[in-house]
DNA sequence: CTGAATCCAATTGGATACTG
DNA sequence: CAGTATCCAATTGGATTCAG
């Protein structure tokens, strides 16, 4: 099947996971489950909470990640895959598999030019 | 199959579709095939001219895009999926549709909002 | 613990003029 | 026709400080 390029759509998927931590966010949320604000900070290296928080807005925004708030001093705030986000997985495993491919690509295209 | 967090290869893949022409650029290529410089800038509306040129040059460097310069005047240039960045196909196909069905949940959202 | 606010640097995109 | 070059605006990301 063809897509028309006048009704393209990639654009709007490709705007929800763009964000330089988006898809790992993504990831540790779908592997490990539902996770507090700290567990993320923890499981992403080197994201800043400002970053962290954004991120995590914007997904939710989209209704793909859901955040629950504890009422409670010190403060619990979780987060978790919804399963509308869910339906985002294959798309990150076709990705996922496609870019692994792509470093090899890369990799051989560079030992070319060396030889 | 779980894609571990620390090997994620969903930012390389990213990396080659963001840019804001280059979903329908792609698109174009893979629709009419082969096309000059001049027929892609027409087929994509409000492009500059530097920005066709920049993320033509990015594909290319990928290796998604073949470059073909006919020596002659006035110039003429070629540009076609290559082979390889066929394979992003299933990619884009898989993230239209999310991007379609995505489009419809947010409206239908907002029409829950309004009632 | 979770996050808002501020300030700043880097990247990206666009308007325009020029060229072989 | 198919670019390059320059300058500028907008967006994105990061470091740091403050707060309930």
């Amino acid at each position: 099947m063809e897509i028309e390029p006048e009704s393209c759509r990639v654009e709007d998927a490709l705007s929800i996971l763009v964000g330089k931590w988006k898809p790992i966010i993504l990831l540790h949320l779908l592997k490990e489950g539902t996770q507090r604000f700290s567990e993320l900070k923890r499981n992403v290296p080197g994201i800043t909470q400002k970053m962290l928080t954004k991120q995590l807005r914007e997904l939710e925004d989209e209704d793909i990640v859901e955040r629950v708030v504890y009422p409670q001093v010190p403060p619990k705030v979780e987060y978790s895959i919804t399963e509308y986000g869910k339906s985002l997985k294959p798309i990150l495993e076709a990705m996922h598999e496609w870019g692994t491919k792509h470093m090899l690509h890369k990799q051989q295209k560079l030992k070319r030019k060396e030889s």
